[in-house]
DNA sequence: CTGAAAGCGCTAACAG
DNA sequence: CTGTTAGCGCTTTCAG
């Protein structure tokens, strides 16, 4: 019946436990199943057992017959930048939750390595793949359409073909930050933005329009974008309020696309004896909880990146769940205004 | 020969493409894992064919077969503490680089949920499992002494039993904080602590070691210690400088047990017109690089998570690698002193 | 309610 | 250099 005699104990198995109380293994596998058709007594009689032998279900066997392996790929861009530990914070959570495992990669902003990474997980069977890339859709299209797991696409920049996505509200963030400045009556408003941000211009775009759209013009003057970017988020904030009050027109308000920044920018303007928000407010990106509550608490517009984790994981399992046709989804999610004592002033 | 005739494609198999190239499995498994008994150009008729048919060996039936899956298993209190996301970071691009997978856990600093994720993580039949663990390690020994996955403490309370484990030299943190203050002429140390840190007596009790060293008195009413911990941590440190400001004796240095509440202290001391580092020097912990090089540029103990990734992986790595007993190991990574303008003057 | 047979896709150990 | 045989541990299917 039992299949190795006298060897040594190497690791528990269903036939192990089926010896043991005279089953077969069957019976085992259904009772971990929680399958009904099987007495309470033999139950209990098996669940007592798997306990004392510490018996774990091997789980390639199980995925090897199933051809399903419970387990979902991640691929990242970054493991340091917050916005996307968040979001695999909330993804690992969630998947989690509903008992997958979650493989995690980072593609450290290489396309290249991204494409490994793809691959790798891939060949790992994942069941679907939860993605932040960094390259056109189209390359990746073509990595991905020999696999049939699902494939979430987070973060990412825009779609150029149909796909299952989770995306950012790119364009509401500056109309969040510009409308709400113009809304506590700033007439000068200035922006300062980093090099890196992939949508970047787009949001300016967006800014703009708000600022047309309270009947305001746009300065191009008056929009510090690094070109270099040896210098850090903060030091680039403090920078660009030096230009800014060389120039001829002085702002009365500053959108940041970081906190970080947004606390050199602070800085700066304390330094010149400006007061905020009176003077001059200043609104950040990102809202950092640990930034946001220093000093003169910044209010700053909130990336969301959590509910976008938690959206993206949630759309997986879904997609996973049916075996309907599973429609395309592609949810927005848009970003929200915290306001706190930086931008606080009466119209 | 091919076992599934008129069915539409699933997905690819080692058969596949044996048919296809009237070979058998055999040969496309051996080129496929670069054995060398096979010749050039049948290597490179099924490489070919691979390539084309973006064939992806099924890992599950590989680790089925040979007992090994390649996947490394890592479960850490939490995925917003930057120490433990650095952490993983460089423990997830150390164990990528040797093409092993790694799955990710967080047990929410819960010691039961914690209990949980170890229970699948070994289910998964990781080969080893890379353990922050918030509880002790005796509760540990139970779980896991049914597996015969190597486990690799990290950043763990005191070890009860032998174990592999790599772990930051608290003691030395205190040591390196307190004696820098030291030697550039603090004569009257001051320290702010939260309730937070599991070793955080340790260090306290190495700072007074350190202190009586340096021939001077240990004064409690100068340790400012965190209860309720409702306060964020920049907060922390602006009450504690309001304390400590109405005390008899006013110090010249502060040691604080995180960047941000370094910051808090700093901004306290400015507030109260006091000159850093001149009248008080401070110095942080954890050397966050986002937060050190703001205003004054804030001394801190590097808290070398990085580094403990990398001996982690490293570890679990060569653990994987040998038959030979594996003798286990303990690595002791110390902190380091990142001196900037906040401790700067000559003593 | 319980169990016997078959096989998921791959690879170790040999034969030819 | 290439192929055959056997079976990893589990679950699906179908009979008792």
């Amino acid at each position: 019946m039992d299949k190795r005699p006298g060897e040594r104990p190497t690791t528990v198995r269903m036939q192990d436990i089926a010896t043991d109380l005279n089953l077969s293994k069957m019976t085992i596998s259904k009772v971990l199943r929680g399958q009904m058709d099987v007495s309470a007594k033999t139950k209990a009689r098996v669940l007592q057992r798997v306990k004392e032998l510490h018996y774990r279900p091997n789980i390639s066997a199980r995925s090897l017959r199933t051809g399903r392996t419970l387990n979902i790929g991640l691929v990242v861009p970054s493991l340091s930048d917050p916005t996307y530990t968040g979001m695999a914070r909330t993804i690992v959570q969630h998947l989690r939750m509903a008992d997958y495992s979650v493989s995690l990669s980072s593609a450290e902003f290489d396309p290249e390595l991204e494409r490994r990474e793809i691959e790798q997980q891939l060949s790992w069977q994942v069941d679907a793949l939860i993605l932040a890339s960094v390259q056109s859709s189209a390359e990746l299209l073509q990595l991905t359409k020999s696999s049939q797991a699902p494939l979430i696409h987070v973060l990412s920049v825009p779609n150029l073909f149909k796909s299952n996505s989770v995306d950012l509200g790119g364009e509401e963030v500056g109309h969040l930050a510009a409308n709400h400045l113009v809304r506590v009556g700033c007439k000068r408003i200035a922006s300062v933005c980093g090099p890196r941000s992939l949508s970047a211009d787009l949001r300016l775009k967006v800014f703009r329009a708000a600022l047309a759209e309270a009947g305001q013009t746009f300065r191009p003057e008056m929009t510090m974008t690094a070109d270099g970017g040896t210098t850090s988020e903060y030091e680039r904030g403090v920078v660009a309020v030096q230009s800014l009050l060389k120039g001829k027109v002085r702002p009365d308000g500053i959108i940041c696309d970081t906190d970080l920044t947004a606390l050199g920018v602070m800085d700066a303007l304390c330094a010149a004896g400006i007061e905020i928000p009176k003077e001059i407010a200043v609104i950040g990106c990102g809202n950092d909880a640990r930034l946001c509550e220093m000093r003169i608490p910044l209010s700053s517009v909130e990336l969301s990146s959590a509910e976008i984790g938690e959206r993206a994981a949630k759309l997986a399992l879904k997609l996973l769940a049916k075996d309907k046709p599973a429609k395309v989804k592609s949810v927005v999610v848009s970003p929200t205004l915290v306001v706190r004592a930086s931008t606080a002033r009466s119209g």
